[in-house]
DNA sequence: ATCAAGTCGATTGGAATAGTCAAGAAAGAA
DNA sequence: TTCTTTCTTGACTATTCCAATCGACTTGAT
């Protein structure tokens, strides 16, 4: 039960979009930088949010990807679904066997219905500007600990 | 954000060592035909089952597996942990990163742990019997549909 | 002894995922 | 215009993981 690390690195360079909620397009390399995402795949990872409309971006000399709105709109769940598809514990052919179906089918499809729904819930309910709020609140409440 | 098909099988297979709650053991050749598992991949998957100690078996001529506990005491989460390990969504070796740290970090961990709990939470309240018993409730209720 | 099981480790094949490359198009600056 | 920077695109490679299989062995009952 694992999510993808492209998945996560999407995540990454939404959250950086966010704290810098600037007006002006960041560069993809300077997305990587921040959070440590390798480029080239940062590429694609891109591209396919601009697609899905969660970014857009501009091309040329001071260029780069911006938020398409603004991150208090915006949730985990948006960009997981369009990096990983629809958030999906099992695996969908596990029911392709057409007529065959055993006994346990249906107690089973409930329970990771009701996973899958726990699951969805935090994730759609979780905006970027509260995980931005969460970690700038972090780092000011333990600074002191830095400086013995 | 899948879990694997090896860890269905299990839970299938102890699924199946419930409903026959005999005192006697199953063959494996009987759960897998019965919960459509390919046969030596479920011998595998017992073995690990087995170690784990939800399962114990009998060798020989009349061998086969059956349940150590009671199926009411048995949960979801105790299978899975024991196949693909603690119920983590987040690949470990994302922190790997010793002491290179990132902007986010903190943010991320504390909601990857709130999704976390949220399926363990699922996972460990639910027992076989119950899957069993809403499993013969659905047949008993919806049997009046199949014969026209 | 012999048969029917479980036991165990090694190994394969294939799919999914991670990551890279190169050529091209747009946009702004000089 | 021409140059540079950056995104755009799709194809490509590498790697890891997982499902599944095999073969040789062990055990227990009759």
């Amino acid at each position: 039960m694992r999510i993808s690390r492209k998945c996560q690195y999407a995540l990454r360079a939404v959250f950086e979009l966010s704290v810098r909620n600037a007006g002006r397009p960041v560069k993809i390399h300077d997305i990587a930088d921040a959070q440590n995402i390798p480029p080239r795949f940062l590429e694609v990872i891109m591209n396919q949010l601009r697609h899905a409309g969660l970014v857009e971006s501009r091309r040329g000399n001071e260029g780069g990807y911006m938020l398409a709105g603004k991150p208090q709109n915006l949730t985990v769940g948006q960009v997981v679904a369009c990096v990983d598809g629809p958030i999906s514990i099992t695996d969908e052919n596990t029911k392709n066997n057409d007529a065959a179906t055993f006994f346990g089918d249906y107690a089973f499809e409930q329970f990771w219905q009701k996973v899958n729904d726990a699951v969805s819930t935090i994730c759609d309910n979780t905006t970027f500007a509260e995980l931005v709020e969460k970690e700038k609140k972090r780092k000011t409440s333990h600074v002191t600990n830095y400086t013995i």
